[in-house]
DNA sequence: GTAATTCAGCGGTAT
DNA sequence: ACCGCTGAATTACTA
């Protein structure tokens, strides 16, 4: 018991030390469960209920098409608290006079079908299973080989697309079809990542893919022309799937789950031609500071209407008309209008985040002077109560981070003591725990046992770095033709292990192909839960793909593991040879993480903020083993990369995967991670 | 280093 | 056909 020096312990800065705090039981040390024998309840899943959903694979891919990313969804709805899914439950209805919701220009004929393409709505249609009707072509063109990208060839963003979307997991074409709801939402998005970044992986590879400069434009008329979205039906009022909090990191998301229709226009309507109503009237407003808004504090939105201005014929009045109209003619019907709230990502300063921030009402409009002295349209918007904090958590942290607030609950400025190159804030705003057990803080993994490389490892020498186009870069070559990483930093490519560059290459720290080595790059902070211990989570929002940070500790062999089962001290073991569930959207594609040689990493007494990472069988972060290019020794690091778009505050969680058989002594322990989907115990 | 500019794009409504 | 609170790269600035 060693709660002893909880109560009256204070951190002295400076002369604490950091990673000596009192015992708190992580998750994995829950009351041990045994494992009902093949449970029939869990049966979200198609197959009835067997624990791996498994498709055989198929790949046409195009020449130069490498088989793609394929992010593992748990579409589980993951909430910050329960009290969001409470208020998404008591959610109103939408409160418009409008009760059919009206479609959006959708389905259309999918443009130039071209062999293989697929009909998402015959999927839907005729069996209502999508299992049967979704055909593929049978094998003809093999994978290519690993690396054998040749010169840059043009390519056809559709192929890709048709050849993307053919290798979708029946599953999800189920989800899509059912009545709209989370699923569909989280799908879409998944689909719609992958397809992204795939082009965005050509564009930069073989320079001539037409209309592949903007990835993410070409990739959501793509979803769009072949269906594959959700919400299709505009509406007031709530988007089934899509919940307060959810951030977006593209418009055309926005569109994608039904959200926000217009690619860029601020304001979303229904029009007169499209709905029986009279009147247009408005759904939903992007506030992204293109105009003169004022933020009053958190649920009141001054927003200012659309037009005036005219890149040809310069500034004018604005007029009452199209989504101004509709703005006032929600006002007076009472409707609520959705607000989705554009900041700018600090992470990439030269792009935005779109924070979904829940239903508002319209309580005023005026008409004001411009700084430009034209008139203008001004709309009073105030959030309607009893919505989970969305908004609000951001300009709270804001806060925390201009220390212009105190907050309540931390312990720890920086329990990393320097470790990092940015302070990890620990915080307990639960009950009087006063940290966890002690642990040394190391940031990386230890070797104590280095191992020679399994493959040769000679390393590149880019001089300026990895580029996309360098055919001859061995290490792009070891990831099979391409950058693993995206020019935004995002893991675009994933098969079972990312090949970075690593001491034996002349490239410089920052190459692109370096994303896991610059330490913690994300505000993190270690909280204690409601039910789980100590957990982790993020101050910054986070885009799917992510890398978040590294699993440090002790590398072990597995005698040592089996010991330290037999003692019941295998928490904060890392173990790579777990079966790790793969519900993939794209299973033809998706390798389990597959390491060299096994790897065992315990953190019991050294470790990262990795340790802290509790388990969810709906996981919001996922790992892959990391090769670097190192001559002498076997370089091999676990890194985990957000699986989806992560808003701030969310707790961080990975699958811990399954042991089988269990070893002896040990036991499986009840998972509390509340998920729809959950297999109700964890090793 | 940051700000302004440029440019290719998209969905949707209205004509 | 026209419009719009894109998004990223490029150029132009300021310091």
């Amino acid at each position: 018991m060693e709660h002893n020096f909880g109560q009256d312990f204070v951190p002295a800065p400076g002369s604490f030390d950091k990673s000596r705090v009192v015992n708190v039981k992580p998750i994995r040390t829950l009351v041990p469960v045994f494992p009902s024998p093949s449970n029939p309840s869990s049966s979200s899943n198609p197959q009835g209920g067997a624990p791996f959903v498994c498709v055989s694979p198929s790949g046409p891919y195009p020449a130069g098409v490498a088989p793609l990313y394929p992010f593992f969804v748990s579409p589980e709805s993951q909430r910050l608290s329960e009290q969001n899914a409470q208020a998404q439950a008591g959610q109103r209805l939408p409160a418009g006079p409008i009760s059919t919701a009206v479609p959006i220009n959708s389905f259309r004929t999918p443009t130039g079908a071209t062999n293989g393409d697929i009909e998402m709505n015959e999927v839907d249609a005729e069996d209502g299973t999508g299992n049967g009707s979704h055909k593929r072509k049978s094998g003809k063109k093999g994978r290519k080989p690993k690396g054998a990208r040749g010169a840059p060839t043009n390519v056809n963003p559709e192929a890709v697309a048709n050849d993307i979307f053919e290798s979708i997991n029946p599953i999800v074409f189920d989800a899509l079809s059912q009545p709209d709801g989370r699923d569909s939402v989280t799908y879409t998005l998944l689909v719609y990542e992958v397809l992204k970044r795939k082009l965005g992986q050509l564009e930069e590879t073989s320079k001539d893919i037409s209309g592949a400069k903007r990835p993410d434009l070409k990739a959501g008329a793509l979803m769009l022309t072949k269906g594959i979205r959700a919400n299709s039906k505009k509406s007031i009022g709530v988007v089934l799937g899509v919940e307060i909090g959810d951030i977006f990191f593209f418009r055309i998301e926005l569109c994608l789950v039904g959200l926000h229709a217009p690619s860029m226009a601020g304001i979303d309507y229904i029009g007169t031609k499209t709905s029986q109503e009279e009147e247009p009237l408005a759904v939903s407003i992007v506030s992204s500071g293109g105009y003169e808004d004022n933020v009053e504090d958190g649920d009141v939105l001054i927003y200012t209407g659309q037009g005036g201005v005219n890149k040809d014929k310069g500034a004018s009045d604005q007029k009452l008309e199209r989504g101004n109209l509709a703005l006032e003619k929600s006002m007076h019907r009472g409707n609520d209008v959705r607000v989705i709230r554009g900041l700018t990502d600090l992470a990439h300063p030269t792009g935005k985040v779109y924070i979904y921030d829940g239903l508002y009402k319209i309580q005023n409009t005026w008409v004001e002077k411009a700084k430009n002295g034209f008139n203008v349209f001004k709309y009073k918007l105030v959030r309607c109560p009893g919505q989970p904090a969305a908004y609000m958590i951001w300009k709270s942290i804001q806060q925390w981070t201009q220390k212009n607030a105190s907050r309540t609950g931390v312990i720890l400025p920086d329990l990393t003591s320097s470790a990092e190159k940015i302070p990890v804030c620990l915080v307990n705003d639960v009950d009087n725990e006063k940290g966890p057990a002690y642990f040394t803080y190391s940031p990386t993994i230890k070797n104590l046992k280095p191992t020679a490389p399994v493959e040769s490892s000679a390393g590149c020498s880019c001089i300026g770095g990895c580029q996309p186009d360098n055919y001859n870069c061995p290490c792009i070559q070891k990831n099979g033709g391409y950058l693993p990483y995206s020019a935004m930093g995002v893991l675009a490519d994933l098969k079972s292990v990312v090949y970075e560059c690593g001491p034996s290459c002349q490239c410089p720290p920052n190459c692109r192909n370096r994303v896991s080595q610059g330490g913690l790059k994300i505000r993190l902070e270690v909280f204690k839960t409601k039910d789980k211990g100590w957990g982790l989570r993020s101050w910054d929002p986070i885009r799917a793909g992510t890398f978040i940070c590294e699993y440090a500790g002790e590398v072990i062999d597995n005698a040592r593991v089996e010991e330290l089962v037999g003692e019941n001290e295998d928490d904060y073991i890392f173990d790579s040879t777990r079966i790790y569930q793969q519900v993939d959207v794209f299973p033809s594609d998706t390798e389990a993480p597959k390491i060299p040689s096994p790897l065992y990493i315990t953190a019991k007494n050294e470790g990262n903020v990795a340790r802290f990472m509790n388990h969810s069988c709906s996981p919001n972060v996922l790992w892959r083993p990391v090769v670097r290019e190192n001559k002498n020794e076997s370089d091999i690091h676990v890194a985990f990369y957000a699986i989806r778009h992560i808003p701030p505050m969310m707790e961080l969680t990975y699958d811990y995967g399954i042991v089988l058989p269990l070893k002896a002594g040990q036991r499986k322990k009840k998972c509390s991670c509340g998920s729809a989907k959950c297999r109700g115990y964890f090793c």
